[in-house]
DNA sequence: TCTTATTTCGAAACCGGTTTCGAACTATAT
DNA sequence: ATATAGTTCGAAACCGGTTTCGAAATAAGA
């Protein structure tokens, strides 16, 4: 391993002045750089970023701290579509993304110390679960975050519109002619959850619908499995519903194969509206009709955010609300018959 | 920010003892421990990664090579899948993750010179493209790598028998009653694009079935859009055939929907046998009959092999062929009269 | 030619840890 | 009381950089 120690005794110059000559200062002549230059090529010289942090307290690093309860991590799409281009951004400005746990090393440990002990000059988080008392502690740092899909005042936030998302869903079955509208919520203690059901029944009232208790299915995680069994109950009920607006579209597929199962077809039988717009949903038969989140702009957008918060801690917090925007595919059907 | 010699100043110790203890060395008295380990939690006490990977060039760090042609990036469910599992042993073993990038900061500077300045410990490497000659520098170099779904002899490989998963899954629909068969492949220039290819070439030799030119139809990318076009490209034949292999499961999803426009329904019409069992092939109707790799597995001996390599990296280098295995949904049928 | 201003460079301290090796101190054996 | 072994601790060098501030060298001005 090469230091710029090792570049100044071959050149001649010193440390100093080899530093220097990296870090772009303005007072060292024209044919030293090249010099020094030459010589880091011949001897394969790369600066040591952990000594450059050492004394910098930068350390060129974000930490992302994603975890799903449900414990399928990366895998969602909907998470990862943001930080692919939360990334693709914070790579362009010279950061690399670091994954954050708790319990490194089998060592119960907590989110904060492990940014403490990294170093890391920022935190991206998306949870599942915000009520992580690990979460609060980071929150509560000096650290600056981030927070995509919550609504805090303690760090720049960033989440799409869920409330309008729903008006539409709602509003656009209405359109069709449904008036019997049941919810399979993602979980009323997530903040896209409960902001989703809040939606729901705002537009249920001003549409002049009643909004039944037994229409409105909580259901744990936004997963395949748990849209199957919410649907399964609401399909239970002796006054079916005529559409369904699905908190998630992972939750919709769920919803979708539960009904199929049950004979009914869609969206002859049963119309059924998702959220979030995954790429999948484009592709699955019927194709889901849902409330697209604009992933890529959140991820670029939060890392524009943090970067400046970074560079500046002493910013105002943002507060970002995404726009979201009805998709119309074939999941839905209009009613004749209003009975 | 509150350093060990705070902590040697608050307690009267020697920034050694204080280091000692944080090392767990033997020799320092039981009572000396007690008292640096309370002052330390006083004090709000973090050691400093970046100072200790300085000395003992041990930066725990593992980096993540993960690019996609198709330039989606994590989004891909299989990759993020194995990264997940990988995830979860590296971190238990006290390792954190770090995306690798080429071009940081806008800079031109490729993988080994990132992996080199950020001092990662070891990389996992998933790519599509591995001609890249910036991979190629980086498995030269000294760097422990394990690399995913690839073959070579210049790190440890992990990856599933692609070969055998054609076997299976041509043989299966010669026992269904088909003979002829085509294949979406996806991309003679991957690895496993090549090796599936192969496989099912054989298969079909042994079956004495004739092996078209025509039948094999090779699509860039494992997207739903090129399997598409692929499928379309089969449809348009002549001699259509009864039954597809096709490389990947989102090749399979714009298979079906290319089939599913043309008017064929699947599986009386046709049978499709895709690759990779995504979460989603379960979900889709028809339920995709598919090959399963078993991801976790891979991540999680990948993890395994390279931690070894790290702490030996005089080690023989390893390469596991992961089992695979037909998993049978809906989206094969039969053929009783075979013209 | 002598000031004065501008370039160009380097000594030295510092960042926060680790590790070797010897010294001092305590306990045990003779 | 003395020799020996075991315990406990710390001085100092080192890891690979950055940055301040002053000095030397060179150029410009009078």
């Amino acid at each position: 391993m090469t230091t710029i120690y090792d570049i100044a005794k071959k050149t001649g110059y010193s440390p100093t002045t080899v530093s220097k000559v990296f870090n772009n200062y303005t007072d060292v002549k024209d044919q030293t750089r090249q010099t020094i230059l030459q010589a880091a090529k011949e001897l394969g010289y790369w600066p040591n970023a952990h000594a450059r942090t050492l004394t910098t307290k930068k350390s060129w690093t974000i930490g992302v701290l994603f975890v799903e309860s449900s414990g399928i991590g990366m895998q969602h799409p909907f998470f990862s579509a943001v930080i692919e281009s939360f990334k693709q951004v914070a790579v362009a400005k010279g950061y690399a993304l670091m994954f954050i746990s708790k319990d490194v090393g089998g060592k119960q440990s907590g989110y904060l110390e492990n940014c403490k002990i990294r170093g890391v000059d920022g935190v991206v988080v998306i949870l599942s679960d915000y009520e992580d008392p690990y979460f609060k502690e980071l929150l509560d740092s000096d650290i600056p975050c981030v927070v995509l899909d919550y609504e805090t005042s303690q760090a720049h936030t960033l989440y799409s519109d869920n409330f309008e998302g729903s008006l539409l869903a709602v509003e656009y079955l209405y359109s069709l002619g449904h008036r019997k509208i049941a919810h399979i919520s993602g979980g009323i203690n997530t903040f896209a959850g409960s902001k989703r059901v809040q939606g729901y029944e705002l537009a249920m009232t001003r549409l002049n619908l009643e909004t039944k208790e037994s229409y409105i299915v909580d259901s744990a995680y936004y997963s395949i499995e748990s849209g199957y069994a919410a649907m399964m109950q609401i399909l239970d009920l002796q006054e079916r519903p005529t559409a369904v607006f699905v908190a998630g579209d992972h939750l919709a597929l769920g919803a979708m194969r539960a009904a199929r199962e049950r004979g009914l077809r869609i969206p002859n039988d049963l119309s059924i509206v998702g959220f979030d717009n995954i790429e999948l949903s484009q592709y699955i038969t019927p194709a889901l009709t849902t409330i697209a989140q604009d992933t890529a702009l959140m991820g670029s957008k939060a890392a524009d955010i943090l970067i400046q918060s970074i560079d500046d801690p002493s910013q105002v917090l943002e507060s970002v609300v995404l726009p979201v925007r009805l998709i119309v595919r074939d999941s839905c059907s209009s009613v004749t018959n209003t009975t």
